[in-house]
DNA sequence: CGCCTTTGACCTGCGC
DNA sequence: GCGCAGGTCAAAGGCG
């Protein structure tokens, strides 16, 4: 208990240094804890830690809402102002709450000379009965405001989320005008769904990216909205709009492989066949699925954590490189079809590489939030690069304009299968989490902005966790 | 008991 | 057609 309340008043004395007699101690605990100087990255660390400290990084991690910082940051001040000024106020002895026991029975004993020893130490121990009682009740007040910063992470999150997607729907209207255009030229070109046909495909437009999660081969490919029926009752669970829209999961379970509508979200990636005829929207999502956010960060740890929780299924040797690659899945929703793949750097065993693909389908705990708008952004970004230069690839030059202000090395591949981008985080780590709060409050409606506040704080993200 | 990791087998696309 | 490489599945076992 005394431990919460200490760590407590790190805290506050971190916030706000005109603490008097604590702030030597503060000081020296700040250094055992690690996460308190990650604060003015990550506001959840000085919010849940003086509770979970003892819990463990995973849960602590899973609450931390990076994307918000400031956010909750300004809120949860204030409130812990409040509360100290109130303690303060109420109990001067709290001002030695975390030194308490030994410190005050040891004074004590030395100036008084032990004429009064009895006396001195029912008095301590009323003291310290007093102060226990007094942080039970400091520890429900805390927890209460824990809940509520929760929740409002939580709706924020929910909120973020839903932005980014009408953001992202803004965008593709958009795209699909320009599309809708080319496509006119291109649809007497090809016929049908005949997934199997040969492709020829060039590097043109990813938008030719296979649409066939939600029809199959054989079924009419004029349908936006509906699944074909075998679709229809292959699928075991009911799939949320979002789903509808960035997901081609089913149950998680294979149904066939020849036809499996799944296998095309990482194992057919290269299976950019397309139907003209089919929504313009579909192809657009299905792109994005493809579109991969590449993070290299730093880290000993075997994954970094970014609130997401994830399962493991696969490892294989990957060529080229003594290290295994590691496939994870996302598993906070059933049929979530974010995936990701961890493989540390053949050159430099420390960085670790972090591949992820797809949207998320689910509300995303806060800490999530800052790799999934990453991911997501980076999804539409390279969709509306692949537009503007209109060959496919994304313009490499849109990219580092935005990324550079944020300091982080932003690389884009369109050589690769997929379009994929590259956060290279392992120079100035710290940079980032400081230009972090500068960014946050871009106006997101401008898509440069936009992607260098996910980015910005993807960064943080996996610094902190990394 | 449920969730997770491990790991060999399997599938698919691609190059030769 | 064959082999290779990437990606995924799913049974088996471990862990809390
Ligand atoms: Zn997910």
């Amino acid at each position: 208990m005394g431990k919460r309340c200490g760590l407590a008043l790190h805290s506050l004395s971190n916030l706000f240094p005109d603490n008097t007699s604590s702030s030597s101690s503060s000081s020296t605990r700040l250094n055992q804890n690690p996460n308190m100087f990650h604060f003015p990255v990550s506001l959840p660390c000085s919010r849940d830690d003086p509770h979970d400290s003892g819990i463990g990084t995973s849960s602590d991690e899973n609450r931390l809402p990076v994307d918000e910082l400031d956010f909750f940051s300004a809120a949860t001040v204030n409130v812990k102002k409040e509360n100290f000024h109130a303690d303060c106020a109420r109990l001067d002895v709290n001002t030695g709450l975390n030194l308490l026991t030994a410190n005050a029975g040891s004074d004590q004993s030395t100036v008084d000379d032990g004429v009064s020893s009895d006396v001195d130490d029912k008095r301590v121990k009323n003291e310290v009965a007093q102060l226990q009682v007094e942080l039970k009740r400091m520890n429900a007040e805390n927890q209460k405001l824990k809940d509520m910063v929760n929740d409002v992470s939580n709706n924020y999150s929910a909120l973020q989320m839903h932005l980014v997607n009408l953001m992202q729907q803004h965008q593709r209207h958009e795209i699909n005008e320009v599309k809708e255009q080319e496509a006119s030229l291109i649809v007497p070109r090809q016929f049908m769904d005949l997934r199997p046909s040969g492709i020829a495909e060039t590097d043109h437009e990813p938008s030719h990216s296979s649409s066939e999660e939600r029809t199959p081969s054989g079924s009419p490919p004029n349908n936006v909205q509906v699944t074909s029926p075998k679709d229809y009752l292959k699928t075991k669970n009911p799939v949320s709009q979002l789903d509808q829209e960035s997901s081609s999961f089913r149950d998680g379970k294979r149904i066939g492989r020849e036809e499996s509508p799944e296998s095309e979200n990482l194992g057919r990636n290269k299976l950019q066949k397309m139907n003209p005829s089919k929504p313009i929207d579909q192809a657009t999502e299905a792109t994005m699925r493809k579109a991969r956010v590449s993070v290299r960060a730093r880290s000993e740890a075997p994954m970094i954590s970014d609130g997401c929780q994830w399962r493991k299924y696969g490892q294989k040797m990957a060529k080229g490189n003594p290290c295994p690659r590691a496939y994870y899945r996302c598993t906070m929703a059933v049929g979530c079809p974010v995936r990701k793949q961890v493989q540390r750097c053949a050159e430099d065993r420390t960085i670790l590489i972090t591949t992820y693909e797809g949207n998320h389908n689910h509300p995303l705990p806060p800490a999530a939030m800052a790799m999934a708008s990453t991911t997501a952004s980076a999804a539409t970004m390279l969709l509306s690069g692949s537009m503007h230069s209109g060959d496919g690839m994304m313009n490499p030059n849109l990219f580092p304009r935005t990324m550079l202000p944020c300091s982080s090395m932003a690389t884009i591949s369109a050589s690769a299968p997929f379009p994929t981008v590259t956060l290279d985080l392992t120079h100035s780590p710290n940079a980032l989490q400081f230009q972090r709060p500068n960014t946050q409050f871009h106006v997101p409606f401008p898509v440069v902005s936009r992607y260098c506040v996910f980015f910005t704080t993807t960064a943080a993200s996996a610094i902190h966790t990394g």
